[in-house]
DNA sequence: CTGTTAGCGCCTTCAT
DNA sequence: ATGAAGGCGCTAACAG
């Protein structure tokens, strides 16, 4: 079905006049007669000129576009973050392509390479929890195409990266329970190979070091993210000779798993076994009881990565210095941790 | 930062070849050597060749793109029906690249542009509440590109949409609600600039009337689907000298809007007020007491708007027949109608 | 103020 | 099996 669409060199024929003349009229050039200028927006807009945008990128060796690889889309977290980062860098007259590489690392790959061929200016990334080889990647930062990590970030790669404070959240949630009372207090970690997961992991050791409770290896399961697993995890901890009086969750997902299981068990929520999550997830303000769980900016996760990157775009290759933004986090205390 | 990026040329030169030789290697043309091709393609793999998309399109006059608009995606259904349409469209080979319009009219128009510009092969777009002009989608029709509408279409255009059944939908909600003993029903609607809150209303109306029970105006609102104000009509409609015992909500949000609104005055539900609301929000299932309401196939509706986009994408302009697809929708009956 | 020319990176005839 | 040449649509010198 493609059809020809009309270029400059149709409007000059039109009118009888070169295409340079047409260029120049179409993108505001100031050598050129009034009333011809006229003559041709009136013919553009007549006939629907468009620009193609790919023949001037071409030239200019710039696309004017940025991609964001997400692992996911569907939970609010990335959307919310995709807005923000896509406000931003309209702001800088940016276009923004997204890919979602469903947590598949084969996906992600594919995703980054169709970028490369469609020569983005630069790239959002949240990997995926599959990811350990990030050669994808590298070869953008060997192009000199700036990378920008955030939420799940690449320790090993000389890149910019924003996060929030994972380490602080979990050791602010910890201390939480721990001060209304909670001495057996478990963790349904994530998966090692995300940053945030092991940040989240460092917070809960140390809160409870700092306490002076032992960390109970029997306490602290890892698992993949996969929901339809939680559940099994859950009643494994509930089901052990000393169970735990409270559960830190790796997210809120996890949490309302928990809370679900518990629920189903007949076991009381805050009493027998406090619970609490990580990301605010809207749902946890509206279940019963409300999640207590950590929050974070998410919209300004977006926006701040836009911003490094942004900044990245505009600087030789030779100045460049990766920058490195964690952002705060916060307890939000409801119901599921205080009665 | 922009570099320059290995072409075909800089390998050429290399290997002392000619660039057409290149090309046919790299493109697994056969009438090529078979030790010149290992040659050209080792050189490639160490240089960390990518084609460049740009030119190739220029050249073919097609992208491999499709664009898709939607009004916003932070609730779960844009971004549901957006997995299910890329993944079709993937399996064609297709890309896909996002845009949300964030309810504007404008940034819908400007958004329209950018993909025109950026000459994507064809578009899926669900419009914005406030677009009441077609014109910027009329161009992409005018210039052959395929356009299909989902979930909110425009009547007066000659092109191919995928929606659920809204009539259906809202005729079973209503009938579920009468069956189960209300007789003053209220619908709080959603501006009659959408299709499917057109269709959503006259199936109001028509199961109102299929049961002789008079449609009375007074509990009918129209509102703009900001939910900050949803809460204003709910109170207003629970105001009335002769209050609904029942209430059909536009969507799942502006539901549970409601019940919100009705466990702060005290308000049973479903005893002294019946809900129920359409598209099935995650929330609705965690909620208490779980909202009734009328699911839809929301990844389907994104595969299928995909699968009629494609379809075109392979017809002659002068065979283009527009394809009308219906999904069906489902009740599904929680505690806010039954006990 | 306007036209001519070159070239961005690639594929595709047309020759050889 | 390979090379040379043309052109996709556009902008940017360079002439006039």
């Amino acid at each position: 079905m493609a059809t020809h669409q009309t270029t400059i060199i149709d409007i000059a024929r039109a009118l009888g006049i070169s295409k340079s003349t047409v260029s120049r009229a179409l993108t505001g050039h100031p050598n050129v007669n009034g009333k011809t200028r006229q003559r041709i927006l009136d013919m553009a807009a007549q006939v629907d000129y468009q620009r193609n945008q790919l023949a001037i990128s071409l030239l200019t060796n710039r696309t004017g576009t940025v991609g964001i690889i997400v692992p996911e889309f569907i939970s609010y977290f990335f959307p919310k973050v995709i807005i923000g980062a896509q406000e931003e860098l309209a702001r800088s007259g940016y276009n923004v392509v997204i890919c979602h590489s469903n947590e598949s690392y084969e996906t992600e790959v594919s995703n980054a390479k169709a970028l490369l061929a469609s020569r983005v200016d630069g790239l959002i990334v949240s990997h995926t929890k599959e990811t350990r080889n990030f050669d994808h990647f590298k070869i953008f930062q060997r192009k000199g195409i700036p990378v920008v990590f955030f939420n799940r970030v690449c320790e090993d790669m000389n890149v910019s990266n924003v996060t929030v404070d994972d380490y602080n959240g979990a050791f602010l949630a910890v201390e939480h329970l721990i001060q209304t009372g909670r001495r057996r207090i478990a963790h349904l970690a994530g998966p090692d190979t995300l940053t945030n997961s092991r940040n989240r992991l460092n917070g809960y050791r140390d809160a409870l070091t700092r306490y002076g409770i032992p960390v109970d290896p029997e306490l602290i399961i890892s698992y993949d993210l996969n929901l339809d697993k939680a559940n099994i995890y859950v009643n494994h901890l509930l089901n052990l000779p000393n169970p735990p009086d409270a559960l830190f969750a790796i997210n809120d997902p996890t949490a309302l798993e928990a809370l679900s299981v518990a629920k189903r068990r007949g076991i009381r929520v805050p009493d027998d076994l406090a619970l609490i999550g990580f990301s605010d997830d809207p749902i946890s303000a509206v279940i019963e009881p409300g999640l207590t769980t950590i929050s974070q900016p998410v919209t300004e996760l977006g926006q701040q990565a836009a911003q490094v990157l942004v900044r990245q775009l505009l600087t030789k290759e030779d100045e460049f210095q990766p920058e490195r933004v964690v952002l705060p986090t916060n307890l939000i205390i409801r119901g599921s941790t205080v009665k």
